[in-house]
RNA sequence: GGCCCCAUAGUCUAGCGGUUAGGACGUUGCCCUCUCACGGCAGUAACACGGGUUCGAAUCCCGUUGGGGCUGCCA
């Protein structure tokens, strides 16, 4: 693959706006758009939008701002439904070299004749029963389906782009993840170029659209490998070349059953909610069902080992090698996202969190009161300290609660030592120098005064402070408080 | 039914004829520790099955099984 990468690389996402992005969709955007940024292409963006009945524009736009989230950032924008007389085009030329003809079979007449292939234990290929008549004949067929309210459709004669070209019997290319496949066209059928109801079907605009838009790499899911030699053929009644195709597996929902639209754990919308760091989604979904190595060599031997954490998507795409993507399809495990999620924001710079924060999970408000309050050192601090203790943002957005003077806590209920709390309170009032380790003295000579453990003090003071037993340390956490919250805390 | 893709632990993978089958997530135990998490150490767990080829197979070939895709108009 790499030896024709001197031209311009141009590859694309062609996503059908019938439901929401999901997962599985992200992965085949992310694995063009690196694959662009690599080497210095161009990522085009293609709404697939020939089936205009499920169609819509607000999945449209939840693609688009989906793909804004990840910043996947496409260079060139296109939609199928402003572009069929492109493809009319093309078709046109197909017709009139006799590559192409009109049929009036019935969808009754079709499953007929498959089912009785099937009964048989014979492949249902179609009959060509069309690409043959006469134009009288096809007048009375063409009137007999309005009749009906119905229409003929448009079919690539097979046997003609034989005719042209008998090489083409085997249908062979190189995919770049699968390796050398190949296809019998006497088993593919004269199949479908426009609907009955005149729509340019799958097979032909996109492959059409790939042409013409000069797309030079096809990376999609291994879901259209058996299209893909339709698609030649296409191209090749047409004297074209098609482009180089690479099938990448699939990803498959946490059940292992196949990645649907309306699966909850495979919307965006999840990942957004449960704290997932755009890149941290972006670098589990590069990571699963394929692999990054890196090449070093330590005292002059050679050493190979295994990428899995990216500090950026630049990182990613510098070591992509696509032919290391398995063909095997992979199932969804957020115990690993949520690892490299945690990875990912302890390597993040705190300055850098703040804006993530802030453009990608409406957090501006919450941080500005954080800052107003703590003033910009101990800001910067806090959120330092949290984003190493914490594995998503949500996890954070939830802690920052607790920094605030309007925080709650609420102990109805809870059994706590009210003596050592009194005590505890006494001696935080008397704290001149209020750091760490004055606290943590503190806390020692409380304990011996009031023949309690070390463990016991810390317990209460947490209980008081954070209202919970758990979480990150406790003397950071009042030492970003101050004094004079701590105290009021305990005061209670 | 036909054609095609795929097959290493629970999950993601390394391996490309000779390895104690390596790593990651998870999980178990220990250490660290005010708790949880992190981190450190140790453990757990895999070549789907059956034939070949070969001195030798996870690795090459064939078959079976299993999963997936396409096959009339979803993309």
């Amino acid at each position: 693959m790499e030896e024709n990468l001197v031209n311009g690389i141009r590859v694309r996402f062609a996503p059908s706006p019938t439901g929401n992005l999901h997962l599985g969709g992200v992965r085949t955007a992310l694995f063009n758009y690196i694959f662009a940024l690599k080497y210095s292409g161009k990522f085009i963006l293609r709404i697939d939008d020939t089936d205009r009945v499920r169609s819509k524009k607000e999945y449209e736009d939840v693609i688009k701002d989906d793909l804004r989230w990840f910043e996947i950032k496409w260079d060139e924008f296109y939609r199928q439904s402003e572009r069929a007389f492109i493809y009319e085009k093309y078709l046109n030329t197909l017709k009139e070299n006799g590559l192409a003809y009109e049929c009036f079979c019935t969808e009754e007449e079709i499953l007929k004749s498959k089912e009785i292939a099937i009964k048989s234990k014979k492949p249902y290929i179609y009959n060509g029963r069309c690409a043959n008549l006469s134009s009288g004949e096809k007048e009375k067929l063409s009137f007999s389906l309005k009749e009906k309210g119905l229409y003929s459709s448009i079919r690539l004669n097979i046997a003609q782009v034989l005719r042209m070209d008998p090489s083409f019997y085997s249908v062979e290319f190189n995919d770049a993840v699968h390796g050398h496949l190949s296809f019998n066209s006497k088993l593919i059928g004269d199949f479908i170029l426009k609907t009955e109801d005149n729509r340019f079907a799958y097979n032909f605009a996109s492959i059409i659209d790939d042409y013409d838009l000069g797309i030079t790499h096809v990376i999609r899911g291994e879901d259209h490998i058996s299209n893909t030699p339709k698609q030649i053929l296409i191209l090749k009644a047409l004297g074209k070349e098609p482009p180089v195709f690479a099938h990448i597996s699939l990803l498959y929902g946490k059940d292992g059953k196949i990645m649907s639209k309306r699966d909850a754990a495979s919307n965006i919308k999840y990942y957004k909610e449960e704290g997932y760091l755009p890149e941290a989604v972006l670098n589990y979904l590069a990571v699963t069902g394929n692999t990054f190595t890196v090449h070093s060599s330590k005292d002059g031997k050679k050493e190979i080992f295994e990428k899995e954490i990216f500090s950026n998507i630049l990182e990613m795409a510098d070591l992509l090698d696509i032919k290391k993507a398995k063909g095997s399809s992979a199932v969804l495990n957020e115990d690993k996202l949520r690892h490299i999620n945690e990875k990912r924001l302890a390597l993040m710079p705190a300055e850098q969190l703040i804006k993530v924060l802030t453009e990608k999970f409406q957090a501006a408000s919450i941080l500005a009161k954080l800052k107003e309050e703590y003033g910009e050192d101990f800001y910067f601090e806090i959120i330092d300290f949290l984003k190493n203790e914490f594995k998503t943002v949500k996890e954070i957005l939830k802690e920052l609660e607790i920094f605030f003077d309007d925080f709650k806590i609420n102990l109805s209920g809870i059994k706590y030592d009210d003596g050592l709390r009194k005590a505890l309170l006494d001696s935080f009032q008397n704290i001149n120098d209020f750091n760490e380790n004055s606290i943590k003295n503190i806390i020692k000579e409380a304990a011996s005064q009031n023949s309690k453990t070390v463990k016991e003090c810390y317990e209460t003071l947490r209980l008081f402070i954070t209202g919970r037993l758990d979480g990150p340390s406790i003397l950071k956490i009042i030492k970003f408080l101050g004094k004079n919250r701590a105290v009021k805390r305990l005061s209670i």
